[in-house]
DNA sequence: GTGAAAGCGCTAACAT
DNA sequence: ATGTTAGCGCTTTCAC
């Protein structure tokens, strides 16, 4: 039972008492080799507890391609729903996927530096700093999902304008006045867009920062405002997860949703539909999302487009899905 | 930018008028070497975009371990929890993951055996019938999941028992006399457990069958037993979605919970804190579960362990967490 | 149908 | 500090 040497080709071979070449024949189905000798080679090799190597495999063949999908932490229901898609996106490829967080990770620089060695491509959240990225990824395609502005890669950009215009104007219509914005920091980006869109009707909206992504977190900070005795009648969420919190906070505080306050939240999760009521939210198509990353990155791959600039930038938006909250 | 040939390191070799063993010390950062040249080298090595291969390096150097991680859909809430675990059970121990699911696959027999080439262990949730199995891990290190009694590979088995005993006693001592399961299927292990130690108390307890795995059918399941005015007083779901599900038709219903109707989940995932109430469990503890089946896969693979037998099952028991939900 | 030779891209070990 | 040699485990010619 210790682990010795790993068994190679060549010990099948002698054991059999054939040459290398014929125990790739049996071992592959291939067609040059007599019925007797492959069962023979297949018997031997299973005896030895012979498996073949995919490194000297994959290095003669060099058909082997995986993508690194890199998230921030599984337990955010958003990033599976991504990695699905990816997983999607990658098979139908005939690429692998291998997945690595950050939420595990002590070191992230040395960590993701590991990754790169192991795959072809990079696609996800990676969350560097400009100079750590370019040194870890140098060489490396990679496409960043909503990096912000000036990336170094390959982006999947996330415009949320027009959805948000057309959440505006519903909010409005069904005589919203007093929102708040439920946002992780004050600078986060959906908050400031809600913000100036709603000023642009003449409405305010104040903005409530919870500090963690979570919904406990979001949960105390809307019980507060409740606490506070301020009005509101409508929230947008930075997200489903900050929404969800929201919505328990108004139970709790026996305050009807939509009927009082308008809940909002953002990405779309199926999470949004497992919550009573379920939530309106500007939803992003994580399959689309997950294929244009995919198709970029393999694209730069291949040669076909450059590791960075606007060839290697795209769009896709997000869109109002009215459910439930609002 | 069209692909040629790969570049490698004999090219940077050769450009940079060096051997390929300095091109190693430059690309890897070793030591006998000047810092002149090693600049240069890399420069070259920029200049024509060489990234080194991981094939050949990993088949001198052989450490690059990796797990297989079959699950069967990422969408349901279920499986990322357990990804995330054994990402994290993983890289503590240095292995790499790479993730299959099988919903997005046409054809799982091959589909696996892909993976198995690309892969030393396979940990998850296989779901092939035996003779499929033995095929397709045939030599390889397996550690199934709750695979159910007769594995020919490791395996993790879930202990409901004292959890649901616990469960019972509680739902006994608050009165619950019209106990209902709600599962997937008649024949759902879970519920002819729960079946089994209500009627041990003399309390008979109705099988409701959703068929799929789904809160809509959940929800829909239980809002025809509502209709049906059938009295009840406590669900037991197969899992944390259907009791989400269950959660919904009750709403609509308004009918209290905990209140008039108890429901309890399954699995202790993370959506049931999102959901109001606050959904009370049988709850897996995901870490646990990973560790165990990582830890064996990896003794299997170092030969510590045989590949099937007793010495390879591991159980993990499931624990009652009582939340508002009942 | 089978074997011998060559080589995939890389690094360890041993020169120099 | 740098180069040479050998070889990782496999498959692809190309003989026979």
């Amino acid at each position: 039972m210790t682990r010795g040497r790993r068994v190679t080709i060549t010990d099948v071979a002698e054991a059999a008492g054939v040459s290398r070449q014929t125990v790739t024949r049996a071992m592959n189905g291939m067609a040059e080799i007599s019925d007797a000798t492959r069962s023979r080679v297949l018997e031997v090799a299973r005896e030895l507890r012979y498996r073949p190597s995919r490194f000297g495999r994959d290095l003669v063949k060099r058909e082997q391609r995986t993508v690194g999908l890199v998230v921030h932490d599984l337990t955010n229901p958003y990033y599976p729903e991504l990695a699905s898609a990816v997983v999607g996106a990658a098979v139908a490829r005939g690429w692998n996927v291998v997945l690595a967080d950050t939420v595990h990770s002590r070191d992230r620089v040395a960590d993701l530096a590991d990754l790169v060695r192991q795959v072809d491509v990079v696609v996800g959240y990676v969350g560097l700093n400009r100079e750590e990225k370019a040194e870890v990824f140098a060489g490396l395609p990679v496409v960043e999902i909503d990096p912000g502005p000036g990336s170094a890669f390959g982006a999947v950009d996330l415009d949320e304008r027009p959805a948000m215009a057309e959440l505006c104007t519903h909010l409005l219509d069904v005589g919203v006045r007093r929102p708040v914005a439920l946002m992780t920091s004050a600078g986060a980006e959906r908050g400031v867009l809600f913000r100036e869109s709603m000023a642009a009707h003449g409405v305010d909206v104040r903005t409530v920062v919870t500090g963690q992504e979570s919904i406990d977190a979001a949960d105390a900070a809307v019980a507060d405002v409740v606490a506070s005795g301020e009005e509101l009648d409508a929230i947008l969420a930075f997200n489903d997860l900050l929404a969800c919190g929201a919505l328990k906070a108004l139970r709790h505080a026996r305050i009807e949703v939509p009927g009082r306050v308008r809940v909002v939240g953002f990405d779309g999760l199926s999470l949004g539909t497992v919550v009573s009521p379920e939530l309106t939210t500007l939803a992003i198509d994580m399959s689309e999302v997950a294929d244009v990353a995919v198709e970029l990155a393999v694209a730069m791959f291949d040669g076909e487009l450059p590791y960075s600039g606007d060839d290697v930038r795209r769009s896709v938006t997000h869109r109002l899905v009215l459910r439930e909250s609002a």
